[in-house]
DNA sequence: GCGTCCGATTGACTCAGGTCAAGCCGGCCG
DNA sequence: CGGCCGGCTTGACCTGAGTCAATCGGACGC
């Protein structure tokens, strides 16, 4: 069910429909996790127990390839612990990172709706439980349910503004000010201030915001030399999330139109 | 119905449910044209033909802003005729140009179907005739047709994917690059070679790739001397597509976990 | 036909961030 | 417990693209 491929990263790979035999089943721990993803709590309970009733979870090593960009998706994954980034490779073999999930995330690469091969790869970037859909059993849902359909156009609509998000933060906004607004956002939403935790590679993440890792960690230096955040590691502790936003570094350019 | 900010860009103003008054009715031009949006081809005739119902087309004059980010939208607009640009600003008032759309795209600046704020505003970047949608009309549909509401899936996905694509570039793919293969992009599919239009403002041509007027004009100039196009007034001749997108040019760096 | 005006181009200079090359540090295995 | 190794950091340097400023040129009004 699991293999490793010797040369290269670890990659998934399974049979077309291994229901049960799967080496952790959905437990009532999972069960909750999954009520409280956006995602499900839109289709409702119905479209829910469709679902998981072909589905499994798996946990998986960091490093390992859940679906590979330009290929078909047989599944869809619901992030149950842990951190995956979308990684895009271009003609050349240089790759980034589009973005990064976390916990309670779907993401269906359009790609299984559309039928289409991936346009990313999916990597775990730190140890992680997955949840696995066919993708067949979505498709199929998703043409009957109109519940399900909605809370799908709902996600796509979120994933989209995120990205539309992370174009204007690259356009617009420097390496530092990028960084700042990263952690930013990984503090608990009314929390003022509090720890951020940094499991996934430095690497992956310079990727995510369009930066090398050297430009990462200086960014990161200098927020801590002004008093912004205290790190340690794998982790930093932000002293005053608003703080972190402020505008005190020069923007670029205007003119538009 | 259409109403100028004295000191300030053209701005569309409508009622609430402003039917059959438009300026331009549903002619059979029109409707041929929304019939071959991929879109509405996914929906299919019935669909269709319901929304029609409420809509209606305008002709309007480049700069119109017809919708305004951070405000709720109330129409989705399916473009037929001209060009128009996603402009996102940043909180410092700084923007730039998230997208271009043109003919037959159906542009539901997913806050329609979120109820969400727009992410982004839209402006026309030439005289453009744009199909309206109410957005009630639309959520409803949504709401109870199968057939409407796939096809929304399927519309948000490839606008996701062309979103990933653009974060790539703008990540991994120098200026005059992705210049290059704005234009590629722009010659009809299966031909190698032909002319391409470039009828909006260089200013928001360059915003859309991540760069400064300057920059781009420094980048067709260097794809002109290089043989790849040759410059007219608002439209560039390519020789040969698959040469623009050749990779003579260095590219970034790689490593990605 | 002619002046005005605004967007596009061109040139000279600057700088944010990428590149290259050491060091450093913590985890892991023998 | 020591040494190795991979990932992170730090420093020195370089360059792609931004900035600023001057000029060009097409569209439009008169």
């Amino acid at each position: 069910m699991i293999q490793v491929k010797e040369d290269g990263p670890l990659r998934l790979i399974v049979g077309p429909h291994p229901r049960l035999d799967s080496p952790m089943p959905n437990s009532p721990l999972n069960i909750d996790l999954i009520r409280r993803s956006p995602f499900f709590a839109a289709a409702g309970e119905a479209a829910m127990e469709g679902l998981l009733r072909s589905s499994f979870a798996q946990r998986l090593p960091r490093g390992t390839v859940v679906f590979e960009q330009h290929e078909r998706a047989d599944f869809l994954h619901l992030l149950l612990e842990g951190s995956v980034g979308l990684r895009a490779e271009d003609e050349a073999g240089h790759a980034t990172i589009v973005e990064i999930f976390g916990p309670g995330e779907l993401f269906l690469a359009p790609a299984a709706v559309l039928r289409m091969p991936c346009s990313a790869s999916g990597v775990l970037l730190v140890d992680s439980r997955v949840l696995m859909i066919p993708a067949d059993a979505f498709r199929e849902a998703i043409g009957t349910d109109l519940a399900l359909s909605r809370a799908t156009v709902e996600l796509l609509s979120r994933h989209w503004r995120l990205m539309v998000d992370q174009v204007v933060d690259l356009k617009l906004r420097p390496a530092e000010r990028r960084v700042a607004r990263f952690l930013a956002r990984r503090v608990p939403e009314e929390a003022g201030a509090g720890p951020v935790g940094l499991a996934e590679p430095r690497t992956a993440i310079a990727a995510r915001l369009g930066m090398t890792p050297e430009t990462l960690s200086r960014a990161l230096a200098a927020l801590e030399a002004r008093g912004a955040i205290r790190l340690s590691a794998r982790r930093a502790d932000v002293a005053d999330r608003a703080a972190l936003l402020e505008a005190d570094t020069f923007p670029k350019r205007v003119r538009v139109r």
